[in-house]
DNA sequence: GCCCAGGGAATCG
DNA sequence: CGATTCCATGGG
């Protein structure tokens, strides 16, 4: 990847692996949509961010040499070799069509308390919906940053009650988030600690929040905490494991099985047909 | 109208 | 332990 200076942001080119639509909307993040004039609008944390393909490159608008190295060089996990990633994985057929279709997804590497709070509000829920129930909490309970809001604190959403949280029209998640407010703000749950916690005891210390159960947990780890081992197994990586890698644990993907399974996700999404629904 | 969604807690046996 | 049931909401 080389780095340029660009009179409207950074732009960057020479990167192989990264395309915006397979690394926006592939179900890892809830808080980018494409723009009217095809660019890509969003938020991380209360940083947001104009980006779009331009030449055979990426052009980051409007931000400084220094937001990008500092910031959105690790958000966009750019350091890592996917390349080699892929060719760590097993060599199966189904896995080779998953990578071939989404070769430009890259993981990102987003906050964890905005990663734990997003897939406390995915459990059992569409992805259009979770984008619009997380909308709305910053909407409401966020600070303001250019045309939008950022993503709250967990000690603004300490304080707030059940009522509070009505606008979100979050059905019975709404306790669960409040949990995980009160737990974190409060220090009972250290986010970063358990960051750095061997992986048996890091799921064991997010399971101690309401609503977090084994899948959350593993979003948590892999999204928000850099642990690519992490192996989420929502409804549509069972019917994969099931349908296509009969034999197959989690643990048959190696060391980066985390970013072999969001290949394979994003594939069934988009060709449910072949993992048969 | 109906089925289902990036699940988890509570409650069984 | 595993299996079942219920949970609130609305997208497609």
């Amino acid at each position: 990847m080389i780095v340029h200076k660009h009179p409207n942001g950074i732009f960057i080119n020479n990167i192989t692996d990264f395309d915006l639509e397979q690394t926006l909307d592939c179900g890892q993040c809830f808080r980018f949509s494409k723009t009217k004039d095809g660019g890509w609008y969003g938020f991380a944390g209360n940083r947001v961010l104009t980006l779009r393909s331009l030449n055979a490159g990426v052009l980051f608008e409007n931000i400084s040499l220094d937001d990008f190295e500092g910031f959105w060089r690790q958000y966009f996990d750019f350091d890592r070799d996917y390349a080699a990633i892929r060719s760590s994985f097993p060599d199966h057929p189904a896995l080779r069509e998953s990578t071939n279709f989404n070769r430009g997804m890259r993981i990102l590497r987003q906050d964890s308390w905005e990663t734990l709070i997003s897939f406390i509000i995915s459990q059992n829920n569409n992805i259009p919906r979770i984008k619009g129930i997380i909308e709305r909490l910053c909407r409401a309970f966020g600070e303001q940053i250019a045309n939008g809001f950022g993503f709250p604190s967990s000690t603004a959403l300490s304080v707030l009650t059940k009522q509070d949280l009505e606008v979100l029209r979050c059905g019975w998640r709404t306790e669960y988030i409040l949990d995980a407010a009160q737990k974190v703000s409060s220090g009972q749950v250290d986010l970063a600690e358990i960051a750095a916690m061997p992986l048996d005891h890091a799921r064991k210390a997010l399971q101690t929040i309401k609503g977090v159960g084994p899948k959350v947990a593993e979003c948590v780890l892999l999204y928000g905490m850099g642990r690519m081992e992490a192996f989420p197994l929502d409804v549509w990586i069972k019917r994969a494991m099931k349908e296509l890698f009969p034999g197959f644990t989690p643990q048959s993907f190696g060391q980066y099985a985390g970013i072999a399974q969001q290949y394979i996700f994003h594939y069934c999404r988009c060709n449910p047909e072949s993992c048969r629904k």
